[in-house]
DNA sequence: CGACTTTAGCAACGCTGTTTCCTTAGGCAT
DNA sequence: ATGCCTAAGGAAACAGCGTTGCTAAAGTCG
């Protein structure tokens, strides 16, 4: 028996995460705020506030007097009631961050791998890392568990990393598993780039629907933020956006293909034609703006923010004059804000999100 | 205000889908395969079943007697308890079909309309078709509403078409609007697309996660179904798959990008080369399997059922050979059940799971 | 000082699924 | 025929949710 229909636990957990994600965009609110966002009365409001403060996740924040009647009492979120660590495993680092309740990255930290790593020297090397995290802040009972973004493919549902190119100790690793055990804490696994794209969402709030994290860093990859949710795929190995094919005719690319965006891409970039690779960027951006019409595309990856203007003002402009020209379709290209650390704060992310987040229903 | 929360009538509402849409995979069914799928208590299902038997949309149907014990109570939907008409406008011909709440296309017929057509005429035929379908089934009080699927720019959330590529009588047109007023019914306007996607996934149950409708007929599109839903992305205009670049030196196409899947597609069909026509689709294919992982692809439209069976070897060896092998990475190819009926039906059906399908609840 | 406005809170209510306990219906052994 | 066992159905009490209705508090304004 596999727990699917709604009961009196789930309502309670979505209009507490509701509230939860509206105190995250705005940080001091009042009672009538949340009530009129949610269409809660606010009665009820008062008493998914009150669960709320008794779990110190939110604070009362003194008064606003008004004009005329009383006062209204004014809360906030405790963005240090809850942190989540977050690390971005590529081929050669490994990246941590300790985030808050808000989003905020406290602590960022890299260090370098040895040249193919196993699991248990990863492991053993996140371990020194977290000490370190400890000895720096107090996180006692508040840390709430630790994601790790990396390349696929895997199994996020089953944590189970299937084995990256190149990467000999890493076929079928059950890393959630391990991790779990080593660490003492929950442990989410998941791509690189939904882990990217679930930061950006998380910290723009619930205003954002549909985006893309576009990553460019060894590969190209787009992590999709559809609906509201991360879109993950029936094999949580959505994002292979690198290997899609923009030239029919194109140099044959590591997977097979040939002129997957990818291969065009990183020719171009190794030929030291920096604009030519973002302007073929651009070319699969305004691709997946014509499936799946997103509002927001981040741009992200070491490699891509190395030459950040240049990439912004490529897409930009392909997306300007590529796009069929309508005033309704209007899409907003950015540069993470992030930087860097948006993988290992989105990983981060993802744990506050499965804790704090709007839940989900289990599929029939 | 506009209600985004949860509350109990929420939870009654997604229950009672719950049941139906199990009701509608299973046809017969008793209390203890419902609570077993859901997670419910029997004596829950109980109630949930006495709501829906009152409303005549499920009903008793004998009882199965085990080997020792009591008998237990055997249900089954009732698929003439409601109805749905669904339509499929395209450039020159609008087909009307009527459908149950199983899912079944019980009345199809197809009519033509005049060059260069205006809503008015639109309208008009479609009264006459309804008025036909009224004299053959006596859908007194069961018809549920019309759905309209047509090719877009439109904008699915207010019922307005927002003007197709030369149909000149159809910029901003609140077709929704109109037809309810014209029609007297509920009316849902959608991309004929995203209608056949509903169509596959209504009647193949919620174990359909994520898949894509690729329809040929005047051009080439994609619905999608993510996450268990349609996709219609942030303006409502998701599925321009066709105009996604698969060769960057390829031939222009009307969009003004060059090298356009539908532009190569269509330039080697009209050059009567239908197999390298269906070869650059499965490319197409394989880019949109690369980007969602989608574990379901069904292919639609009239050009391409014309070529059935080249069209579904073509993707189906393009996925077999240019997806990286995997024994996890399972995509199921089929030619659509519904033939040329898809998109009316899919239409229809959007009505009926407005009605009786899973509710979600407004975005923040 | 009283009327009015705005906000907050208490208590009762209606509805949900849950839990507990009992009844019903049939098969099977005695 | 009788008693026992098993599985399914049902009634009633229960707990928890948001809602409704009313009262109180805190301030301004006339």
């Amino acid at each position: 028996m596999h727990r699917t229909a709604a009961d009196l636990t789930f309502l309670r957990g979505y209009n507490e995460a509701l509230v939860m994600a509206l105190a995250r965009t705005w940080r001091t609110f009042e009672r009538g705020d949340v009530s009129e966002a949610t269409g809660l009365t606010p009665q009820a409001v008062s008493k998914v506030l009150a669960r709320l403060v008794e779990e110190g996740v939110i604070a009362p924040a003194g008064v606003r007097r008004p004009a005329i009647g009383k006062p209204a009492g004014v809360y906030e979120l405790v963005p240090g009631s809850r942190y989540a660590i977050g690390a971005h495993v590529s081929r050669r680092t490994v990246r941590l961050v300790l985030t808050d309740l808000a989003g905020r990255v406290i602590q960022s930290a890299v260090s370098p791998l040895p040249p193919d790593f196993n699991p248990a020297q990863l492991l053993d090397r996140m371990a020194e890392m977290i000490t370190d995290v400890h000895t720096r802040h107090d996180l006692a009972g508040k840390l709430t568990g630790i994601g790790i973004g990396m390349i696929g493919p895997l199994d996020h549902a089953a944590g189970t990393v299937r084995g990256a190119h190149r990467m000999r100790h890493w076929h079928d690793v059950p890393l959630a598993e391990f991790a779990e055990e080593v660490l003492g804490l929950p442990v989410l696994v998941d791509k690189d780039v939904t882990a990217g794209v679930t930061a950006e969402a998380w910290r723009r709030g619930p205003a954002l629907r549909d985006a893309a994290l576009i990553m460019v860093e060894s590969g190209v990859g787009a992590g999709l933020w559809l609906g509201g949710a991360t879109h993950r795929g029936s094999h949580t190995n959505a994002g292979e956006f690198g290997h899609t094919v923009v030239a029919l005719d194109g140099p044959q690319c590591a997977c097979g293909r040939h002129g997957c965006l990818e291969a065009v891409h990183d020719g171009a970039a190794e030929a030291g034609d920096i604009h030519r690779a973002a302007e073929v960027l651009g070319v699969g951006v305004v691709n997946l703006l014509q499936t799946l019409d997103l509002a927001h595309v981040v741009l992200a990856g070491a490699d891509l923010l190395r030459h950040g203007k240049v990439y912004l003002d490529a897409v930009t402009e392909a997306i300007r004059t590529q796009v069929p020209r309508a005033d309704w379709l209007t899409v907003e290209v950015t540069l993470t804000s992030l930087g860097e650390d948006v993988i290992a704060a989105g990983a981060a992310m993802q744990v506050l999100d499965a804790r704090y987040g709007i839940p989900g229903l289990a599929p029939l």
